[in-house]
DNA sequence: GTCTATAATCAGATAGAC
DNA sequence: GTCTATCTGATTATAGAC
């Protein structure tokens, strides 16, 4: 609730919202780094500069701190989707957001989700704004995966809900590292290798 | 060394290693389940039935734990590849242990590799057996991959080292868990879509 | 080698002054 | 809201009896 008086209320919420985005930025990178049940909140406080209490003034544990960074990155896909043209080629658009999430992951800022039994996924899934996301995201990719099996653009033997499970599988996988590990390849190249074998498969064509 | 008046020396040897093979086993059943990070030394104790001491007389620590189970799994699959015959096409071959990799991931014996940041992971760098068995794995693969793509069976235009990570990245794929968390499919299927999408991949053939 | 009991440490969370 | 200092509980690891 705010005065009318002018925009000083707004003001104090701009430099709250901007301090909660930096320390949501290092939570998403920490998150990236070294998953969520290596990292601790006092590297999270060390990082931001502030003190550990203070950021338990914003985020109530831990499990919410990371759940704000999936959000976050929940938002940017959708963000990314919507700005798709709806118009092109069904494959177009699913290659596009594959290519979005490797880069993404290249640059060390895809948070790592918790396949694994975790306190955070069990957050994740009371997360009203993080399962109503998902399940946007699910929706338009599931749209473009129905419609390019129908033009027979992609496999119509597989389930629509393989595909789509190997599209989310596609942004943490582990092959983007160690290729980037290696050192061999430029991270475009990577970008291009995995799309290969994700869309074409190993085996020749 | 063994004295040379029978077998009374080798029953005790056998007695230990058959429980250290047990909680080898355990320290498996839950790093699949839950990560190195999340799985805890009292957990592992209380599977296997003894004290938690008696533990850390087979293994000096928690990370030398798991790592007697991550040199089991890649034993099992050195003898995997040591039994496939030479003589068969090297794709065949190829995909058997694909297929092999996801049944024991199916099946909740497969865990979940060290990705990230971890302590586990220097612990496994500087263990021989290990970086042994990963380089003897390494090798065989790679030669079955560099004749497929000699007789343009696999694609030729991807470095093999890519597929070869693509390969052992198949081996955690969340694709897995994610499927048989629907219910909708048995595990044969799940195990051949997921080998389609790789070998074959998304795109219609 | 196995146990009970305990040390030592670390990490998540909080109290209370400013 | 931010800080310092502290609490609390969990977890790795060990001591010492049997």
């Amino acid at each position: 609730m705010r005065s009318n008086t002018g925009p000083k209320v707004s003001f104090k919420e701009q430099m709250l919202q901007a301090r909660e985005d930096a320390i949501i930025a290092v939570v998403n990178q920490l998150l990236a780094e070294k998953g969520f049940e290596a990292m601790t909140v006092d590297e999270v406080a060390a990082h931001v500069g502030i003190a550990k209490a203070s950021l338990y003034k914003h985020f109530p544990s831990k499990e919410d701190l990371a759940a704000a960074a999936m959000v976050r990155v929940m938002r940017r896909a959708q963000d990314f989707l919507r700005d798709l043209p709806d118009s092109a080629p069904p494959l177009d658009n699913l290659r596009a957001v594959v290519r979005w999430t490797m880069e993404l992951k290249l640059r060390g800022e895809m948070p790592s989700l918790p396949s694994q039994n975790s306190s955070l996924r069990t957050t994740l899934m009371h997360n009203k704004d993080y399962m109503d996301g998902l399940m946007d995201v699910s929706d338009r990719l599931g749209a473009w995966i129905e419609a390019a099996q129908a033009q027979r653009a992609l496999s119509p033997d597989l389930p629509a809900i393989a595909v789509l499970y190997t599209l989310f599988a596609r942004a943490c996988d582990p092959v983007l590292e160690f290729l980037k590990m290696g050192g061999l390849y430029e991270d475009a190249q990577i970008v291009e290798m995995v799309l290969s074998t994700c869309f074409d498969g190993l085996k020749a064509r």
